[in-house]
DNA sequence: GCCAACGTTGGC
DNA sequence: GCCAACGTTGGC
């Protein structure tokens, strides 16, 4: 069955527009290091799911385009570089403690901030934008994701 | 740069 | 297993 992702990046790291330009635009989603984010991908996510593209840390945070998982979850090899912001000490080769999945970019779309969001009603009880939430991988249901994809493409 | 909110760590 | 201290996230 589908699922439907919200995943957050930081333009700066990798924008929607860097992840159309990358080989098959396609960018391994390295750097997750929250336990609930490394499990929606490890156990949850399918090759096919839909994903909104999210810029975060940003001038204008929000949804800037739609993408979708593009492999299975494997060890993210970040962690286990000393060079990498993302190095992890304690992971070990043998039980990597960090996964990824590659994410596969569709479309760029205009940006869909936190104000419309916030504003639509039926997007109330998005995860996103709920008070307190940090989660860098959230499910979305499938009703937000129509809405969502209606108020993007119309 | 601020700071609310939350996750993780580690002493006990 | 509790919980205080600390670190991080991320919008503003």
């Amino acid at each position: 069955m589908t699922h439907y992702w919200l995943m957050k990046s930081e333009p700066k790291e990798c924008s929607i527009d860097d992840a159309l330009a990358a080989p098959r635009r396609t960018v391994p989603w390295v750097g997750v290091r929250n336990f609930q984010a490394r499990n929606f991908m490890r156990d949850t996510m399918q090759v096919g799911d839909g994903v909104l593209f999210y810029h975060s840390s940003c001038a204008e945070p929000g949804i800037a385009g739609l993408a979708q998982v593009a492999s299975k979850s494997k060890p993210d090899p970040t962690q286990f570089d000393p060079q990498s912001a993302y190095f992890d000490p304690t992971a070990k080769a043998s039980e990597p403690r960090w996964m990824l999945v590659d994410v596969k970019a569709l479309k760029k779309t205009r940006l869909l901030n936190l104000p419309e969001l916030r504003a639509t009603p039926n997007l109330a009880d998005m995860l996103l934008l709920k008070k307190g939430n940090r989660l860098s991988i959230s499910p979305v249901s499938e009703g937000q994701w129509r809405v969502i994809r209606r108020l993007l493409l119309g």
